[in-house]
RNA sequence: CGGGGUGUGGCGCAGCUUGGUAGCGCACCCGCUUUGGGAGCGGGGGGCCGUGGGUUCAAAUCCCGCCACCCCGACCA
């Protein structure tokens, strides 16, 4: 494949976009490799779209290598799937919706679990048929409520989902790990750096849920880490639960007037001053936190948490914990005389008590630990309150923040918080889609079961944004070797037409004996400053300039990631060229590309 | 959805306060010169100033609505 420059729909800019803020969303607008069309929605140029393909490339080989087969469904899907297993309504605004000329509901999907479930109930109906993985590369639509950074979020986006079919959980365990392995091999073979987190499976139900997480401080998801491996999504995280204290001879309970204390602040000022030898902080205090939840079917019920008062609660992780109900803000207080507005304390909540409001609690918060809390009475606080003894509570909710230095859950060290886009997820589904939509299977003694799936997803255009992302530099872009638009930029650069004649039959060679993918700046009285600069900008790994050492000889190899450059003579030209694209480095150089173990192919996508 | 900011040729910006013929740099076209780090000179083409309404003899400029974009938050297989 050759591009030619001189004739390539292309126009670089000189200027940053100013409304682009991200790195890969500037540079690739810059560069000519997308232009935005619609909110959330941009147009692949030349460029760009042989970057993409190369990453589904990537995608699909791995897919079909792990023994995924692939289908395509229209985008276009009919309301009454999704009107079975709920999501017509849980979905919300996040669909896009539409009617037909009869005025039948459609919808653009924003995922298939639906289609992928009736197709196989439509076809497979024994247990023989599993286990079954089904994959798309498939455009998805949702109507984000803020679209921003480019590809990293639109309303429109190319991801590959598959859906894995197993008559049981061992099935589904063998599905989910050959996923979790085909992803590894998908973003090793990108380039891209990632983390594995546990995460929650949240309002798509189910149980195994790990994301891959490319870290970079533009991320939207935040995530923790320890120096050990630990690596979770931060509604993952579980917290180190202290050892009870035996509640013989701990100090009694009394009552204080704290006068204008209704927040942690001023209780903690008080309660230093009226025992300045306790040492007491925030930490010593127990916040007691009202909250409303709203169940998917309208219904609302109050409810306490009880946590540090060192701590906020997470409204991530508190609604993960609650899911599919909602967390809304509490304000009757009016219809609950007894909840007395910053001197909450739990002797009064609880299933059993006064107010019969349920009352989970940090896991802290252990029988034998002792708290300065409410004491449902304006201007007072309890102190020495003992959990366990004093107080009992309905259950135990991780809701808390999780705050940089907390301990990880398996003792590999203290947490720190760290950004991530959202690259890959792995999930398993279990029965709840099957079960929606009775997709079950005879087993061998002639039962109906219900089968088991899994769901799988890649960003695949959100892939190419990350891939910029981590491997531009001040220049510009700069592409691993597997994903880049061409195998070599060759740059013809002086007035000699010598200089063009040797760079043409070199492009020749490249292109029509070796099979390569040559971007060819041929552009006539163009400056060679305009050339570099251009092919530094548009980031192919290897530049080749033809230009005043023709005159000696010699043209310039470089590397674009490292910097390197090597004059070779111009009859080792192409070898040297050969050498870099099938090593992915120069001689010289040792980057590691990506793919460098890889088998070279003769015809890369041409 | 809440808060803040911005909308003027393809890109970056000025003009708006104080209403009166729409401007600059880059990009694009023509000519001459130039050719290893975003060249020089000369000559050109291209914009219902986001959009709808209002005020006014007159609106890019003043007023109101809407839309879009960016940032923070909420939300988000």
């Amino acid at each position: 494949m050759l591009l030619r420059m001189s004739s390539l729909f292309l126009r670089t800019l000189r200027d940053d976009p100013a409304d682009a803020e991200v790195p890969s969303h500037r540079l690739l607008v810059r560069a000519g490799y997308i232009r935005r069309a619609a909110p959330g929605g941009f147009t692949w140029l030349p460029l760009g779209y042989r970057v993409f393909r190369n990453v589904e490339r990537v995608v699909r080989e791995e897919m079909d290598r792990m023994g995924a087969q692939e289908v395509h469904f229209p985008a276009l899907l009919p309301r009454e799937p999704y009107e079975a297993t709920g999501r017509w309504t849980e979905y919300g605004d996040n669909v896009f919706r539409l009617t037909d000329r009869r005025g039948a509901d459609h919808l653009l999907g924003p995922t298939h679990e639906e289609m992928f479930t009736l197709l196989v109930k439509d076809l497979y109906s024994s247990y023989k048929d599993l286990p079954l993985s089904l994959y798309q590369i498939q455009t998805k639509y949702r109507d984000e409520a803020r679209p921003r950074a480019g590809l990293l979020r639109g309303r429109e986006f190319t991801m590959k989902d598959s859906y894995s079919f197993d008559v049981d959980d061992a099935g589904l365990d063998r599905s989910y790990a050959q996923h979790r392995e085909a992803y590894v091999r998908i973003f090793d073979r990108l380039g891209l750096d990632y983390v594995i987190v546990s995460a929650m499976s949240g309002a798509m139900g189910g149980s195994k849920s790990e994301e891959f997480l490319h870290p970079t401080p533009i991320g939207e998801d935040t995530f923790v880490r320890s120096p050990g491996g630990y690596a979770a999504n931060v509604e993952a995280v579980t917290t180190v639960v202290p050892d009870a204290v035996p509640l013989d001879g701990l100090p009694e309970a009394h009552v204080e007037d704290t006068p204008d204390t209704p927040t942690i602040e001023t209780l903690v000022a008080v309660a230093q001053q009226l025992f300045p030898d306790a040492g007491y902080t925030a930490r010593d205090t127990l916040k007691n936190v009202v909250v409303t939840l709203v169940r998917p079917d309208g219904t609302r019920e109050p409810l306490v948490v009880g946590l540090p008062g060192d701590r906020e609660v997470d409204a991530k992780r508190l609604e993960a914990q609650v899911a599919p109900a909602e967390v809304q803000p509490f304000t009757e207080f009016d219809q609950h005389p007894l909840l007395v507005k910053g001197y909450l304390g739990p002797q009064i909540l609880g299933s059993g008590s006064k107010t019969g409001i349920r009352y989970l609690v940090d896991p802290r918060v252990v029988e034998g630990t002792r708290w300065i809390t409410g004491a449902n009475e304006p201007g007072k606080h309890v102190f020495n309150l003992v959990a366990g003894r004093d107080f009992g509570w309905d259950g135990v909710i991780e809701a808390a923040e999780v705050l940089p230095g907390d301990p990880a859950p398996d003792g590999s060290g203290p947490l720190e918080l760290a950004r991530g886009v959202e690259i890959g997820h792995i999930f398993q589904l279990g029965r709840k889609y099957a079960e929606a939509l009775g997709l079950q299977v005879l087993d061998e003694s002639g039962r109906l079961v219900t089968v088991t799936m899994g769901s799988y997803g890649v960003g695949v255009s959100r892939a190419v944004a990350a891939i910029a992302e981590s491997t531009h530099d001040e220049l510009g872009l700069c592409w691993p070797r597997e994903v880049a638009p061409a195998d070599v930029h060759v740059v013809a650069t002086g007035k000699d037409p010598a200089i063009f004649t040797a760079a043409e039959e070199l492009v020749a060679e490249l292109v029509d004996g070796w099979g390569l993918t040559v971007l060819f700046d041929d552009r006539p009285k163009v400056s060679p400053g305009v050339k570099f600069k251009d092919a530094e900008l548009l980031g192919v790994p290897t530049i080749l300039t033809v230009g005043r050492g023709l005159a000696d000889g010699v043209v310039e190899l470089r590397d674009r990631a490292s910097g390197e450059r090597t004059d070779v003579p111009v009859s080792g030209a192409r070898d040297a060229v050969l050498a870099a694209v099938r090593g992915g480095s120069q001689p010289a150089t040792e980057t590691g590309a990506p793919g460098a173990e890889l088998a070279w192919s003769p015809t890369p996508g041409a």
